[in-house]
DNA sequence: CATGAATGAGGATTCATTCAT
DNA sequence: AATGAATGAATCCTCATTCAT
């Protein structure tokens, strides 16, 4: 009787950059089975986008049977929500770290345009799902009710640091909060998701150590320009 | 945690806003046959991404027979990177129309501003590809040999401009061409590639023609600042 | 939940010589579905080549899903592959029934060749596929390693054979075992790999039973004639 | 305007193997293009059999439009009985430059068989398609009325040769002139068709100079091992 | 006679999802 | 809870053949 899967064919073969299973099998714990399935599905989703995803790629990835993620999240798109549910919420969580409302305008500006920078450098998965996001409209996110809800605080903080800098009189008057952290964001989410194209276009390593301190201080030195009284 | 969705749910995006086909079949025109499935082409990509993409549908969308997208243009693949860089290709030879040799450096980096705004906001499309294409770590561009020639230009002519701008005393001196670039490019491509994510998280239709001029004159005034001398 | 099946039958005539699916669905006994599939495999390749040959139709006439056949073996030709060791192994494990080292050799000799001829007789299948495999320059079956381990005993055994026969005067000396063995080969192979020509040109029908027995005699006749110390 | 066939695509990746065309186009000499046609067939249907071989890679290698194949043939399928039916006629003409009927029988039958074998040698493309014919039961073959007139003056010969023989005391007797063609065939087709998978199985190159000198002169042993009277 | 564009019917293969255990 | 076999509907691509010039 012959085996099925025979060595001489090699079927089963999986698209490049796979990663051995982080998980033995049959583990029977579901907190950590979910988890790992919402750690290799963020990859996943973060290396090829939705469609060129593979719920087969995940679950290999995670070490759990494919059919563990359907028991846990439902369907490929359920999945994909969760995980960009879950990459909003450590952002907004992480920029709870900041204190913007006691500090020196200036210094608080500063920070935060360093944090959004180092950020972004450190979770490129978050920039890589955005991207894939608004490739489908937002559709996807705009069926998350809390998004709103976690976003907003945000914003609500910039403003009160643009009035403190505005009455201490370094920082220029009628600025939009929401403007001003759009723009923070465009410089360094742009830099470094199209990092790939813009090396290839202008052939210099946007990457290079160097690079990377000099954009963050370009980012400083640009917002701050731009708020300053002058 | 997302509940599993229920069954009912259906993911399989199918084609929304699938347009009528735009020619009539058996042209016999092979300029005109193979200028459609590019048209085509670029659409279906823009919309769905690469693995998105369905060569189906682009041969739909530009009312010939399958067959003969592969034709053509080879394979998916091939008709992707002939979209990539004809994409590329118009950018920099609208750019052309600039004349930022000749003029005042403030004008000039105003139109420039300006130019690159416009051009974003007209051509929705080559924002997506890009982020398509760096989904992908410019795989497919990479392999395109004309793309460093198209592009070196533009980063030469801003510098020339910005020297006239310090020898003329309203720069401020020791800037990089390329970070000018880079930010201008920023300040515009998050705002319309982003869009979608950002309309649903800030509750906030970016799209609005005030909000669209008002973006138009925040990026002059954010590059301006960070230019002049002070 | 009924899957709404499409109300008509549709066409889909299948390629003749479409055999019933020889299994129910579903069975859930990966033994018997991988099985099944080579077996199917073995007839299709057998009658129409490789190129020939319908992945579609093996499925079919295995009684499985398609997407089985890519799930247990990889691909085509991986399955292709399997087949053709398949087929090595049953001939050189028939040939293991024969007991050649310890005859007589004129009666060991006469057992080959009947047991050659008798096992071609009984397995078209074999011929078509090396005629098939040959087409390709044997390029499936140099990747396969084993292959010469499976049959160089044979030779072993035929010489061995050859000494005896020297010693007790009853051959010429000087044989070379591995002619011996192809001259006996082809009398067979040719004989009914081209039958269809042959009876086609020469308007005698070669598989008549009186002819087949002849033709085996003839072979006995042929080699002990060459064999034979005169 | 984009030019149909873009260099970054590179389509119409042919088949290995694929030779330049051996004609440049539009000769308007309908005897010369049908005549390349033909040619070009025979190579492909040789190398790749019926189903693997293409109508377009025929059309190339024949430097023709594919067009014209259809013109002067009809289909793919009468382009393969041409093909075969000139092969047919190629070896039974040639074996008219055999004098067989006023020669002395030993040297007679000495001169059948190498001449078999050296035919072989060099019409590799001819055991080929006998094989690509065979394994569709000689269907194609069939339906050719001329075939059988054209093969069957050669057992005819061989009888006469035989009864010479005989008669002259140096063959046996009741030898089956047909058999005797079949097993001589049978030596040199066997070898030569089958060379890729012998070569491969039994690791021995069968194409050196030297053992193809001696297969011809075992064949000529073997065969007349068989007639001799002793 | 000759050309190259055009076509519809498959061809192998892949995918998200469900079933049976 | 967990598994891996099973499935049908695509998905990209190819082929022999015909059409319009």
């Amino acid at each position: 009787m012959l085996k099925p899967k025979p060595p001489a064919s090699g079927p089963k073969i999986r698209s490049p950059g796979k990663a051995p299973p982080v998980r033995t099998a049959n583990t029977r714990d579901p907190e950590s089975t979910s988890a790992a399935i919402l750690v290799a599905a963020v990859k996943e989703f973060t290396e090829r986008g939705y469609e060129g995803a593979r719920v087969d790629n995940i679950a290999d990835r995670a070490g759990v049977n494919k059919r563990m993620l359907y028991h846990y999240f439902g369907n490929k798109q359920a999945l994909y929500v969760a995980v960009l549910e879950g990459s909003y919420t450590a952002i907004r969580s992480a920029e709870h770290g900041l204190h913007l409302s006691d500090r020196d305008p200036i210094e608080g500006m500063t920070d935060l345009v360093l944090f959004t920078w180092r950020y972004y450098l450190a979770h490129p998965e978050f920039l890589s799902l955005l991207n894939t996001e608004n490739l489908h409209r937002a559709k996807f996110l705009k069926r998350s009710a809390r998004i709103f809800e976690l976003n907003s605080p945000l914003i609500q903080r910039i403003s009160v640091l643009l009035t403190r800098g505005v009455e201490q009189g370094v920082f220029r008057d009628g600025m939009d909060a929401l403007k001003v952290y759009v723009s923070i964001a465009a410089l360094g989410f742009f830099y470094l998701s199209n990092r790939w194209t813009l090396s290839t276009v202008f052939r210099r390593d946007l990457l290079a150590k160097q690079e990377v301190e000099n954009w963050g201080r370009h980012m400083v030195d640009v917002t701050l320009s731009y708020l300053r009284r002058v």
